[in-house]
DNA sequence: TATCCTCGAGTTCC
DNA sequence: CTCGAGGATA
């Protein structure tokens, strides 16, 4: 041990050396700590161990391991819980309400894998509860750390909770030695009527639901106070395995279940997608004595080889689909229509309800979506609420989409007043009172009032400083909007000049209500921070209309620079020439999103204004991804003629994912053509052009080769 | 031109 | 979470 060794007199190697003995050592602190009731080292002694790691850490942030002991285990949770990135994202799932939503999910599956509608195909179904996801990572067979789902991508770090939950194995036998284990932390219904009276008794307030108490007990920054709280677990999936469980989904749900982990009783595998619905409808005949809540039952494809080849779409796999119960409707008095006005000017309209409980919460508030909604009328003009159309006073029939938001479903004509009138939906922008105009193709009503507009600057300064924009700490919608309205930062430039601008800036800011000293020295030094930002986050912060979060992306990782962004976005303001061309070329840019680019680059006063927030900024470079080991990168594919082993859609994401570009036909800058039986015109013109062709098996041994 | 999929922009409640 | 629209594709 260098216990001793000053740090700044440690060589690198040295370093990491140490960071790895104490991140052995911390673990297994843990673990006797929290498996055996005998720790093996005093509190003063941890403690010690883990300053001296997170000083290493501090003067070597390169060597930070990315199991540093610093995020895990008893991390000081000063503010809130500290962040965990998940090592295989955490999924949502796809939703079926009817029957022939499972159907077609199973003919989906059996066109994407190229499987007749004979061919056999085993499915799991499961219950899907009404609780929060967990994803618990165990090395070397020890609970290591729990996260939540988070967005996905990050979740936070409850490991000191899920220490206290039952259910949950601190320590586990004959497991790979990676191991994630993911599921669902829920409450019983008696356990949530019992902690309910327990609170009204110490004068604290109740939860809604069983949900909320689930939640609200899983995120306790004191464990002790989890620990008396009855959460369970039911085990259903993994995330990142040294080794793989099983060969299917339900070997390896019962692989689960062998290495100690609870899996729902109602989990059965299923054959044919009338086997699924039979299950589902059983499973919503036991719904209300199951004694815990379930939303659903989930179907998943059986055969884990069959998923890796389906494989995910953006924010869900494709080879699983949960089945929702019908939602929960409840009628109340629709008591007036509010009109909201958002960041690119639209005019939205909510419905201001007689509170009433949906799904065991209260709702007041309900979307009314837009114009025609309100009128009854769907986007071509037909009819959704057949001739019924909402008035104010209304009896309306609200259910909750999704379990999440309030949407209005039916009205009742019997109960209307003989007198009610047709809501006359504003022409005028409610805010700033400049016209607000329908595009004919257009569904929504948006105020022409621009920047102006004092709405959509709000919602604009709002979206600046969101989670995947500049993201700033302490900065928040509430702060933004707050700052606009006492015009301290009315465009985005000036939430980088707000500390030079009032010479005592810190200290106004510490005079206000909410503002202790230390948050206002934390909002300046991440404002401070946030000055270094990635092209693609400035991009998307701009708020151009129609350029999101995945075309900023693009076009950050097409133009590399801002320099050379503004030059060739300057340059395409004309609609024609080169620069056009290849903006519009840019796969997943169109002719809309370009378009609404080149004029937002060209409007005076949002061109001032992102030219002053620029002056504020270093914009970095984005990373042009480098796929070089893949025998296909940067070429150009065609793939033609039927595919036997895998459909054309999967085939063209394989490539894709090896750096390859697929094209839809042949052309000289084809490189490779790969052409299964019936390839006619393209295998022809291949020959003639002296592209190398090879066919479906010679395709898989080349990318089975990795 | 129709159809599929993904994205953008809107939304609620805790 | 959902709707509508944009973009890619057949």
């Amino acid at each position: 041990m260098h216990k001793n060794t000053n740090i700044s007199d440690l060589s690198i190697s040295e370093a990491e050396a140490e960071l790895k003995s104490l991140s052995s050592a911390l673990n297994k602190a843990n673990h006797a700590y929290h498996t055996a009731d005998t720790p093996i080292v005093s509190d003063a002694e941890y403690d010690q161990l883990k300053q001296r790691n997170l000083s290493i850490e501090t003067a070597f942030p390169e060597l930070k391991r990315a199991d540093s002991p610093s995020d895990q285990v008893g991390a000081p949770p000063a503010d809130g819980f500290s962040k965990l990135r998940h090592a295989r994202r955490m999924l949502s799932l796809g939703n079926a309400f009817t029957n022939e939503d499972v159907t077609e999910f199973d003919l989906r599956i059996r066109r994407y894998l190229g499987l007749g509608e004979q061919a056999a195909l085993a499915y799991t179904a499961e219950p899907k509860i009404d609780g929060l996801s967990l994803s618990l990572r165990y090395e070397q067979g020890i609970l290591i750390q729990a996260a939540t789902r988070g967005d996905g991508q990050t979740g936070e770090n409850v490991t000191e909770n899920a220490y206290t939950i039952a259910d949950i194995p601190k320590q586990l036998s004959n497991a790979p030695e990676i191991l994630e284990v993911r599921g669902e932390v829920y409450m019983s219904h008696l356990d949530f009527t019992d902690l309910n009276s327990r609170q009204i008794v110490r004068g604290e307030k109740t939860f809604a639901n069983p949900r909320n108490a689930a939640a609200g007990s899983l995120r306790q920054l004191n464990p002790d106070i989890t620990r008396n709280r009855p959460l369970k677990f039911f085990a259903y999936a993994w995330g990142e395995m040294s080794a793989p469980l099983a060969a299917t989904q339900s070997g390896a749900i019962h692989r689960l279940k062998e290495l100690g982990f609870v899996i729902n009783p109602l989990t059965q595998t299923h054959t044919t997608p009338q086997g699924l619905i039979d299950h589902y409808q059983e499973i919503e005949r036991q719904r209300a004595t199951l004694g815990y809540d379930i939303d659903g039952v989930v179907y998943k494809v059986d055969d884990l080889d069959l998923q890796a080849r389906l494989g995910l779409r953006s924010t869900t796999p494709r080879w699983a689909i949960a089945h929702k119960f019908p939602a929960e409707l409840a009628w109340t008095r629709l008591e007036g229509i509010d009109i909201q006005v958002g960041r690119t000017g639209a005019l939205s309209p909510v419905a201001r309800l007689q509170p009433v409980t949906v799904g065991g919460v209260v709702v007041s508030n309900a979307t009314l979506h837009n114009e025609d909604y309100i009128a009854g009328l769907n986007a071509t003009g037909g009819p959704i609420r057949e001739g019924k159309d909402i008035r104010i006073g209304d009896w309306v029939q609200v259910y909750r989409a999704g379990d999440v938001i309030p949407k209005i479903a039916d009205v009742a004509l019997s109960k209307r007043a003989p007198d009610a009138k047709r809501f006359c939906y504003p022409t005028r922008c409610p805010e700033c009172g400049s016209a607000a105009l329908r595009e004919e193709s257009d569904a929504v009503r948006r105020c022409s009032g621009g920047i102006i507009c004092p709405a959509q600057a709000i919602e604009k300064m709002k979206h600046f400083v969101s989670r995947s924009a500049f993201d700033i700490d302490g900065l928040g919608a509430k702060q933004a909007e707050q700052f606009y309205q006492d015009g301290w930062a009315r465009e985005p430039s000036e939430i980088f000049t707000l500390r030079t601008r009032f010479s005592d800036g810190v200290q106004q800011l510490k005079n206000r209500d909410g503002w202790g000293g230390k948050s206002a020295d934390k909002l300046f030094q991440a404002i401070e921070e946030r000055r270094t930002i990635a092209l693609g986050r400035f991009l998307f912060a701009l708020g151009i209309r129609h350029v999101g979060e995945a075309a900023s992306n693009l076009l950050a990782a097409h133009y590399g620079t801002w320099e050379t962004l503004r030059q060739e976005i300057d340059q395409a303001g004309h609609l024609e020439g080169s620069a056009w061309d290849d903006l519009n070329a840019i796969d997943g840019i169109g002719a809309v999103m370009a378009k609404s680019l080149v004029t937002a680059f060209q409007q005076p006063l949002e061109r001032a204004s992102i030219d002053r927030l620029v002056a504020h900024l270093d914009i970095q470079a984005a990373e042009r991804p480098q796929i070089s080991d893949s025998p296909v990168a940067g070429k150009t594919l065609v793939f033609s003629g039927t595919l036997e082993k895998m459909s054309r859609a999967e085939a063209k994401a394989r490539a894709e994912a090896l750096g390859a570009k697929v094209a839809g036909s042949v052309s000289a800058k084809t490189d490779l053509l790969i052409a299964g039986p019936g390839a006619g015109s393209k295998a022809k013109k291949a020959a003639d052009l002296g592209v190398e062709t090879i066919d479906e098996d010679d395709w898989l041994t080349l990318i089975k080769a990795l």
